[in-house]
DNA sequence: ACCAATTTGTCCGTATGTATG
DNA sequence: TCATACATACGGACAAATTGG
C-alpha cells in the first residue's frame, strides 16, 4: 500500500494538445469562423512545438470539420456541417452490420414526420425544386415503359434527391440528421429492389401523391402517404429473396 | 466555345491521398479491424512519399474513428462507433444555432418510436439496468424533497442515462442515432428549467411509468407515456422565460 | 501585370522514449 | 538485460502557390 495515491498523469501527444487549444479557441469564438487560420510557423511559435507538430493537430481540426481547405489557399475556419458527419456516422452504421429492417423501422418513423412537416412550411421555392425532380423522374419513367434501357443510378438518385428535398423543406435540422441515414443507406437499395420488381411508376406514383399534399398544405394526407410510400419499400424488399435481417454490407451499396 | 472541355482536374494533396487510400483498404476488408496498422515507414515507401505526409494522413484517420491509439502501442484499425460520431454531429447542430423547437419536434418522433421499440425487445438485463437507474433516482428526489440542495449535474445525468438505456434496449441503431441529439442537447437544458420548477418528482414518475410499460410489455402504453413525458419537458420550458425558438447556444450546454 | 514576401506542401535527416521479443 | 522496431518530435530545406504591394 502507498501512503498516497497520484492521480494517472494524463500525456496526450503534443499534435492532440495543439488541436484541443485550437479547438477551444474555436468554439468559445475567439478564433472566428470564416477567418483564415493563422500561419503554421506562427502556431508552432506560440506553442512551442514544431512546424510539422502543428501540421499535425491541422489534420485533426480538418476531418473534424472545423478547418477547411479550398484549393491550395489560405485554410479558412468553418462550422462542421452537421450533415457530412452525420453520413461518415451512417458509414459507420454499415461496418456495424446495421440490418435493413433498423433502416426500414428508423423510415417509418422520420420520413412520416419529415413529409409532415414539410407540408406546413412547404414554400414556393421548395415546390418549384420538387417539380423539377419529378418531372425528371417522370420522363425517365415513361422511357422506361417504352422499353428504354434503365439508368438505375440516375432514378435512384433522383428518388434519393426527392427526400432530400423534403427533408430540408421540413426546416427541422434534427430531424434531417435523424434522416440522412435513411437517404443514404436505405434508398441506394432501390438499386438492388427496382431492376426486379420494376416498380418505377410505383415511385414515382407516391412522389406525386407526397407533392400534390405538400401544394394543397395538407400534413396529415401527406404523412399517411409517406407511410405507404415508406412500407412499400420494405414490400419490394420483402419480395425479393432478400431477408429483412441480413446486414447491409459495404459491398451492396457501393462504398468498395 | 471549346472544341473539347476537360474535366475539371483535382489535385488532392498528398497526404489526402494516404487517407484515401488506406481508408479504401479498411472499408474494403483488405485491413482488417483490429489489427496494427502498418508501419509508417513501410506505409511511406509503398506510397512513395515522405513519412511526415503519411503522418498527417494518418492524423485524418485517427479522427475520422478508423485509427485508435491505446497509449503508446500500435495503433489500431478500428471501426468508428456511430454515436461517437453523431456526437460530433450533435456538436455542429450547435454551432448552426438550432432552436429549441427543432430539438422537441424531433424528440417527439424518436423518443415514442424508441419507447415503443423497447417495450417490444426489452430483457432481464435491461430491466435490471433501468431500475438501477430509477432507484438512483428515487433516493435523489426524495433528498430533494427533503429540503436537501438539488445536484442538478447528477440528476440530469441520471435522466439522460435513462433514455440511453432506453435507446440501447430498443435494439434499432439507427433510431439510436437519431435519437442521440436529443440526449446530448435536449437532456441537458434541464439544468435550466429544473430549478426554477422543480419538477424532479413529475420527471421521475414519468420514467418509472415508462418503465412499468416495459416490464408489462405493453408498447402502445409506453409510446404514450413517452408522449406525455416529452410534451411535459416543452411545457416545462414555455413557462420559463426561455422561447421555443431561441437557439441554444454553446454557453448554456456547458461546451465552452 | 510584375515582383517580393508569405505560406503551404513535401521532403530529408536525426534524436528520444517506449514497446516487444 | 539487450537489441530491434516504432511512434513522437524536432530542425532545416526547397518548390509551388498565394497574397499584397
Amino acid at each position: 500500500m502507498q501512503d498516497h495515491e497520484f492521480s494517472r498523469i494524463e500525456r496526450a501527444p503534443a499534435y492532440r494538445l495543439v488541436y484541443n487549444a485550437i479547438e477551444r479557441e474555436i468554439l468559445t469564438g475567439r478564433l472566428r469562423v470564416g477567418s483564415p487560420l493563422p500561419a503554421e510557423l506562427q502556431l508552432a511559435e506560440q506553442f512551442g512545438v514544431n512546424r510539422s507538430t502543428v501540421r499535425e493537430g491541422i489534420r485533426l481540426l480538418e476531418q473534424s470539420g472545423l478547418v477547411e481547405r479550398d484549393g491550395g489557399k489560405r485554410p479558412r475556419i468553418s462550422v462542421p456541417h452537421y450533415l457530412d458527419l452525420a453520413s461518415s456516422a451512417s458509414r459507420a452504421l454499415i461496418l456495424h452490420s446495421v440490418t435493413f429492417r433498423e433502416l426500414w423501422e428508423a423510415s417509418m418513423v422520420v420520413e412520416p414526420a419529415i413529409a409532415e412537416s414539410a407540408a406546413q412550411h412547404v414554400n414556393e421555392a421548395g415546390l418549384a425544386e420538387l417539380t423539377i425532380n419529378l418531372e425528371a423522374m417522370e420522363t425517365m419513367v415513361v422511357r422506361l415503359e417504352g422499353g428504354g434501357d434503365p439508368d438505375l443510378e440516375a432514378f435512384v438518385q433522383l428518388d434519393r434527391t426527392f427526400h432530400e428535398i423534403l427533408a430540408k423543406v421540413a426546416g427541422n435540422r434534427v430531424l434531417a440528421l435523424a434522416h440522412e441515414p435513411v437517404t443514404s443507406l436505405f434508398i441506394p437499395t432501390g438499386q438492388i429492389i427496382l431492376p426486379r420488381l420494376k416498380t418505377y411508376r410505383r415511385v414515382f406514383d407516391a412522389h406525386h401523391h407526397i407533392f400534390d399534399c405538400l401544394k394543397a398544405k395538407d400534413a396529415a394526407k401527406a404523412r399517411s402517404w409517406m407511410h405507404k410510400h415508406m412500407d412499400d419499400f420494405r414490400r419490394a424488399y420483402e419480395l425479393t429473396e432478400l431477408s429483412l435481417d441480413a446486414p447491409l454490407d459495404a459491398v451492396s451499396l457501393g462504398i468498395s
